[in-house]
DNA sequence: GAAACTCAATCGTCATACTTTTCATGCCCG
DNA sequence: CGGGCATGAAAAGTATGACGATTGAGTTTC
């Protein structure tokens, strides 16, 4: 998942800390001054810089040097900027936008799923459900957890659509996050299992409308949970 | 937009390339052959793998060479992915996910503007929609696409939500390219225009569920006539 | 006071050398 | 005959010194 080698560590280092704010908006950093401070030659340096770029995170300009640039401008859409905010300081905003994100998109790839999912997803699903529904009762929450994620990216891979199945790192990282900032119960609700349990079953028989309204209940339940914590 | 340079240039001409299948998946290719091929030195050549590789388009290994990815590994959300793919040969299919995207994220961005969008943001609203019914009469594709984009972006920043919001580009990308690709009758359709009329109004009026109604009827509407003209 | 000019800082690119990892070959031993 | 293990080479990874290009800021000149 990460990037390899020594660029991969100053990625690691440099992309938080802008992240989260450590290093403001408008900063301004000199490639020289980055080459000093992780003792790497400028081909690291430069290769960093050049993906943080990509990701509209900094700009390098001559004569000026490397500047973060505004967050409006950040392609909040990159798995790793999206980490990065996640463990950083505005987790709450990055949470509720991810929470809108899945209102709109989980429901509409539920309702898909049901019409076209393949045999082998429809029974993946279905044990998925029932293993939710034990490791629920058992308060197995990191076991809960995997299966949660699993049971969503199922879910969002089976909708046929690319766009949406590879949104199902993107909520798998929301999930992991809230859970590990303790944003979740202690024990899942028995009624979110429940739902759990519908989406699996409409899916399993087709029925497109009553997977969306079960999904659309799990993920805007998640969402007023979460702004109830958050204030 | 566009990433400068001559580290640029080779992006320019490798991201289509594999996007378009042109150079295919599993194909494997050297960094030495790339710097004879562009004329470019190892730095250059470097930088633009990184960043190809950020994208997940390439894997590259030592004693093996730079791979192409399968295509589900792809960052199809990426900006300059999504440009080079509709530039390209499945266009087809990028387009079907994104109006899927669109149908999900669309309505959702409507219902909020309608309850937080600025006074100047229901203004701009207004007066493009004006425009729309304008530039649509007198049949000038160019600016109607212009303001369409506008309209979109609008609302899609006006629902609050920083995701939603970059989504913009993307949108802005997905009309432009179905208008280049004639995959749009030559005039618009009127009743398309009143609705985007009767969006307006209603994020003006603070009314959400017709707003969020009114946008489904859109962008529902387009996936429909796309996927009858793909057929 | 404004416009043109000079200068220096910083990134951008190149060429080259060396290091590290990893695959493939083939040898040796069981 | 087959499998594990040493050996070598191929390719990316890293380092470094040199030069070029751009551009912002200060300085001069009118």
């Amino acid at each position: 998942m990460d990037i390899q080698g020594l660029p991969g560590r100053l990625l690691a280092d440099l992309g938080p800390a802008i992240a989260s704010g450590e290093i403001p908006v408008g900063a301004v950093l000199r490639g020289e001054e980055l080459e000093a401070k992780y003792g790497v030659s400028r081909t690291v340096v430069r290769e960093a810089v050049r993906i943080l770029e990509s990701m509209r995170l900094v700009a390098s300009r001559r004569r000026v040097g490397i500047t973060v640039q505004p967050r409006s401008d950040w392609d909040v859409f990159d798995p790793l900027v999206i980490r990065w905010r996640l463990a950083g300081a505005d987790r709450g905003p990055q949470l509720r936008s991810l929470g809108s994100l899945r209102v709109a998109v989980e429901p509409a790839a539920a309702a898909l799923a049901a019409r076209q999912a393949t045999d082998d997803q429809r029974r993946e699903l279905g044990a998925l459900a029932v293993e939710l529904t034990v490791t629920a009762r058992a308060a197995d929450l990191e076991t809960f957890l995997r299966h949660d994620i699993a049971f969503h990216a199922t879910i969002l891979r089976a909708s046929g659509n690319e766009m949406f199945a590879h949104l199902g790192g993107t909520v798998g990282a929301v999930l992991t996050g809230r859970t590990e900032h303790q944003l979740m119960p202690h024990q899942p609700r028995p009624y979110a299992v429940q739902l759990h349990r519908e989406v699996a079953d409409a899916i399993c028989a087709g029925d497109a409308e009553q997977a969306e309204r079960a999904m659309r209940t799990i993920v805007v339940g998640a969402l007023e949970e979460l702004d109830a914590t958050l204030g």
